[in-house]
This record gives C-alpha cells, sequence and structure tokens, in this order.
DNA sequence: CGGCATCCTCGCGGATACTG
DNA sequence: CAGTATCCGCGAGGATGCCG
C-alpha cells in the first residue's frame, strides 16, 4: 500500500498495483468525472459537455479506466440513436466522496489564503 | 470551487486557480511527497530516496510548488555541506490527510478486490 | 549536498475523420 | 449519439553536467 510504504522504511514500488488506480482517479479528467457523476447518472455528450474541455477520446478512456476498476457503471441501449447512461457504483461513490473532501478543502484553503492581507 | 461547479449548472472554468492546486496535488510526485514528509521532517536527498525514482529536477519542482502553495516549508541552514530540510506546514499536514485518507481506501479497496474469486 | 540549466525523449492528450 | 482509428504537437519529466 502506498501510505505504508512511505511510513515505513521501504521505498515505493513503481509497479505496485494501487499505482495505475491512483494514476487514472488523479488524472486531469478522473477527478472530474467522479465529481460530475456524483449525484447524476450522466449520457455520453451530456457528460461531455459538462467537463468543459475534455476531448472525446480522453473521456472514453478515462470512463473505461473506470469501468474496469469497478468505479463506473456503463449501461448501453441498442436504439437508435444509441444511448449509453454513465454512473457510478458504489465504490465509485466512496472515491468520489474522498475526492471532494479534498477538492472541497482546496476551494476553503485558497479562499482563506486570498483573505490574507499580504498578497499580491 | 470545483465541485461546485460541476454540481450546479456552469461548466468548469479551465481558468480556474483551484486548478493548478488540484494538479499540483495529485500529480504523481505530489501526492507521494505529501504522505513521505506527513510525519518527518526530511532532508531533500533522504525524500529523494524515499520517493524511489525520482529526478532531482522533478522533486525540486514538486517542493518549489508546494513551498509556494503553502504546503511544504523549506528551511535552509547556510553550512558546508550544504543542509536542508523539508516539513508540512498545518495547511500541508490537512492536505496530506486527506490524500492518506485516498490512498488507504485504493489500498483497501483493490484487497477487497482480488479477494473476490472470479478474478484472473 | 542541494540546486540550476540544458538537452532530449516519450507518451499524454487534442484534433480530425469515419462507422454503426 | 456513441464510439473507433489515426495522426501529431507539445510539455511533463528524465539524464547529464556544473556551481555554491
Amino acid at each position: 500500500m502506498l501510505a505504508g510504504m512511505l511510513d515505513g522504511k521501504k521505498t515505493i514500488d513503481p509497479s505496485c498495483p494501487s499505482r495505475e488506480l491512483l494514476s487514472h482517479i488523479t488524472s486531469r479528467w478522473g477527478v472530474l468525472t467522479l465529481i460530475a457523476l456524483k449525484n447524476k447518472t450522466l449520457r455520453f455528450s451530456e457528460l461531455r459537455q459538462k467537463l468543459n474541455g475534455v476531448s472525446e477520446r480522453m473521456l472514453i478512456k478515462v470512463l473505461k479506466d473506470f469501468e474496469k476498476d469497478g468505479l463506473v457503471l456503463r449501461e448501453s441501449y441498442p436504439v437508435v440513436p444509441p444511448h449509453t447512461e454513465y454512473s457510478l457504483t458504489t465504490s465509485g461513490l466512496e472515491a468520489a466522496g474522498l475526492i471532494t473532501l479534498l477538492t472541497d478543502w482546496i476551494g476553503n484553503y485558497q479562499m482563506k489564503e486570498n483573505a490574507k492581507p499580504n498578497k499580491s
């Protein structure tokens, strides 16, 4: 485990499987995807609009990775035109919660920082 | 704020200042640096050894960024040979705590996943 | 030992075009 | 609408060398 290895005397194993999941979650669009899906099930294009700036290719990759990781549930309806919905699994919801904790903290922290008098 | 913007109807502002701090914290070495400094004040070379695989250049960058962000305290002693110590500020400690929550969760999650019978 | 600066590689990630 | 495939720029990040 990541923290454990650092807290202990051992160095980090680069091949540690946690690294991959961690990189997925903390990736640029990974973070935002989790937050976006936190409360809502969304279709591909809805999600893409919310994450203003994602390329189609990257969003697909993130969603596929998360699906493999077990954080995202993909439901595809065989209709024309296609209709696919993405939602978080229970685990995904947990991860999203933790990420939200972090982003909320960042928001508060920067508010406090900017409130300080000695600021450029 | 990140979460707020996504929860609401507005899309994310790419120029949002939170994005930068978020990227620092969630960066490959940023995460590990926070964890490594969580309990200990460390010298540059000690830190470099703990984060097995960081290039000198990247570690310097991460530390400088965190110092600017107010998460890391740098104390340099003008002796020969040079001696510099890095520790977390109060805010840095808070951030490290949240990151640890996430990495711990990932560790547990993967343990559970691997314990499932239907696994390759 | 701590820290810059320089060079260079490599893959992340964007743009575009196409299909079911 | 939801993908897939291909091309490619660019910047993160590693290697190396030098200095206080």
